[in-house]
DNA sequence: CTGAAAGCGCTTACAG
DNA sequence: CTGAAAGCGCTTACAG
C-alpha cells in the first residue's frame, strides 16, 4: 500500500500538496495537480480512511441502528430491502458508507458510544422501539440522525414516515364510495407512530362523513397475520357485524381474508377488506388485496437527504421538519 | 471526548498502560487495571477506532459487497433480511461491524480499493454476478472473503450455498413418490450457481429412478413469476404435457400455479407443483405451495464463521471448503 | 501556489 | 508489570 509520503516523493512535491489535490484540488496549480493525479493512478495510491478520519474527525460513514433483536423472532419489516437499497444509493451519491452497527450489551449509551468511537457523521434508525433509552439518548445528543417510521425528534434529529393518517383516509373513502357504512378497523399497536396515525385517519374520515363508529369496531392487532384473523373473527361475531374492514397492515388483512373464508363469507361481497403496505403478497393472493401503498424508495432517499442537510448545516440550525411521504390506493379484488 | 492521554493522566499511569488494560488486560496488574477501568467509566473514555485502525491495520469491520445495481429494478433476494440479521448477529459476537459499501464507479478494483482504504478485515459478497471483474479481483487478492450463493473461490475465499442439487432431488423424489412419471422443470439461469445445481439434481434423481426426461421438459426461467407462467404455458401445450413440474424458485412456482389455473387445470390433481425457497407467499397462497426450504439463518452464521476462521488463521492456510446447507421439503397443497 | 511542522489518538517493540 | 518513544498516514493552519 503506497502512502501519501511515497506518492509525494514520487512526484517531487510535499505531502501537503498531495493532500490538497485530493481534498481541495481547486487550490493547486493545474500542472502539479495533473502530475500528482497521474502518479497516483500509476502507483495505485489510495488514501487511508482511518488516517483521514483521525485527522478530520469525519468518517464519511453513517451508522445504521437496526434493532434486529426483537422478542418476536421472525419479525420482518414490510420492505426493508427497498429502504436499504434506496438509502445506500442516495448516500453513495455523497460518498457516504453505511455502517451496520453490531448489537452489543444494551447499555443506554451503546449507540452514542458507537458514534463516538467511529466518528460517525450521522445515524439512521430503523425498526427501533420508540421508548428505547439508547435511541432517545442518541436523539438528544445532537448527532445528526433520522428515524424511519418512528416519531423521533431532537436538536439534530428528524424522521420520515408515510402519510399514515392520509392513507387510512384513502382506504375509508374508498370503502365509503363503495357504499359501505359499517366499517371496522384492525389497528396496529397504539403507541405513537404509524399504528396510531392510521387509526386517527380512520376515525377522521368516518367522522368527516358523519358515519358512526361503534367502539367495538376498533380492535387492536400486532401487524401479524394471526392477529388479523382473530380480530376478524371477533368482528364477525358482533350483533351488527361490519360489512368492511380496514386492516392497518397487509398481513393482518390477509388474516382477515382467511377469517372471512373460514366463516363462509364472500370477499368483497359479504366483507370488503383494505390493507396497508402493498406487500408482494397483496398482488398475488386471490382475489388480490386492495391496499394502501407506501413510497418505499422514498423512505431511503428522504432519509438520506435529511441526513445530508443536517450534516452540512451548522450545528445550531433547526433540523428539517418531519417528512411525510404520500400514499396511494391500489384497488384490487378485496374492496 | 476524553482521549487515552487524559485518562492516563487522570489515574497517573502512562498511555501504554491504559492501552494495555484495553487490549491485553492479563498483562497488567490487577490493582492498576481496576484503577484504570474505574477512571475510564468515570470520565466516559471510549477508544477512538480510527486511531486504533491506523495503528493496527485492523478495522474490526467486514465489508458487505451487495450488488443492488441490477439492470432489473425491483429485484429482491428471497430472504436478504434474514441473512443480514444472522450475519450481523454472528459478527457482533466477535465484535465485528458490517460496512455496507457505497457503490461508485464500476472500476474493476472498486471493491479492493474499499478494502484497502478502510482496512477491512474481510468481505462478504451477496447478490453479485459471478463474472463481475470487481468480484473476481477481490477473490484473487487474498482478502478473506465469503460469497453467498455464488461459487467463488480463491486463496482466501470460499462460499456458502444450499444443497441445491440435494434439494432438487428431494422435490423430484416427492413427486415420484406421489406417482408422477412425467415431470418437467422450470430451471433458473444456466450459469454456474444455484440454478445449475438445481437442474443437475433434478436430472440426477430422475435418472436414478430410470425416469426419462424429454428435452422439452426443461425450460429455463429467470426466477420471476412471469417466466414461470410462460414456461408452464409452453409445457402444457406439449403433445405429452407433464403431470408435475418442479420450479427452481417459488416465484416461478406461483407463476406455474397461475398458468395451471388459467388453463382450467386443478392443482395438484391435473398438475402438481413444487417450488424452491419457501418464501412467505408459499404458506399463504391457496392451496399452499409445496416447496424446498433453505436454512436462511444458516447462510449468515456459516458465512460469519468461515470469515472469522479465515481472519484468524495465518495467510498461507487454505480457506475452508465451500459450505453446503441442508434443505428441507415442506409439503403443502400443490404436490 | 507550495512546504515544513505539528497534531489527530492510538499501539507496540524496546528497556528496565 | 510499567514507561518513554517511535510510528501508523493523513490534514491543516502558518509562513512564505
Amino acid at each position: 500500500m503506497a502512502t501519501i509520503r511515497e506518492l509525494a516523493r514520487h512526484c517531487g512535491v510535499s505531502v501537503a500538496t498531495v493532500s490538497r489535490v485530493f481534498n481541495t484540488p481547486e487550490v493547486v496549480s493545474r500542472a502539479t495537480r495533473q502530475r500528482v493525479e497521474a502518479a497516483a493512478a500509476e502507483i495505485g495510491y489510495l488514501p487511508n480512511e482511518s488516517a483521514r478520519t483521525l485527522a478530520t474527525k469525519k468518517s464519511n460513514m453513517i451508522g445504521l441502528v437496526w434493532d434486529t433483536d426483537h422478542r418476536r423472532s421472525g419479525w420482518r419489516h414490510p420492505f426493508l430491502q427497498e429502504i436499504l437499497v434506496a438509502l445506500k444509493t442516495a448516500l453513495s451519491a455523497h460518498g457516504l458508507h453505511l455502517l451496520l452497527l453490531a448489537t452489543g450489551a444494551d447499555a443506554p449509551d451503546r449507540h452514542l458510544a458507537a458514534v463516538r468511537r467511529h466518528n460517525l457523521d450521522g445515524v439512521v434508525l430503523i425498526d427501533n422501539g420508540s421508548r428505547d433509552p439508547a435511541v432517545l439518548a442518541l436523539a438528544d445528543a445532537g448527532i445528526p440522525c433520522v428515524a424511519l417510521d418512528l416519531p423521533l425528534t431532537g436538536p439534530c434529529c428528524t424522521y420520515v414516515t408515510s402519510d399514515n393518517a392520509g392513507g387510512a383516509r384513502q382506504a375509508v373513502a374508498h370503502l365509503l364510495h363503495r357504499g359501505h357504512r359499517r366499517i371496522a378497523t384492525i389497528s396496529g399497536p397504539s403507541r405513537p407512530g404509524p399504528g396510531a396515525d392510521r387509526l386517527a385517519g380512520f376515525r377522521a374520515e368516518l367522522a368527516a362523513h358523519g358515519v358512526p363508529l361503534p367502539p367495538d369496531y376498533v380492535v387492536e392487532g400486532d401487524y401479524y397475520l394471526d392477529s388479523g384473523r382473530a380480530a376478524t373473527h371477533r368482528l364477525l361475531r358482533l350483533d351488527t357485524p361490519p360489512t368492511a374492514v380496514f386492516a392497518a397492515g397487509d398481513e393482518m388483512a390477509v388474516g382477515a381474508l382467511q377469517a372471512a373464508t373460514d366463516a363462509g363469507l364472500r370477499v368483497p361481497g359479504d366483507l370488503a377488506i383494505v390493507g396497508f403496505d402493498d406487500i408482494e403478497l397483496a398482488a398475488l393472493l386471490p382475489p388480490g388485496l386492495t391496499t394502501i401503498a407506501q413510497d418505499r424508495a422514498g423512505f431511503g432517499t428522504a432519509a438520506a437527504e435529511a441526513l445530508i442537510s443536517m450534516i452540512q448545516s451548522s450545528p445550531d440550525t433547526a433540523p428539517p421538519p418531519p417528512i411525510t411521504l404520500p400514499t396511494r390506493l391500489v384497488p384490487r379484488g378485496t374492496a
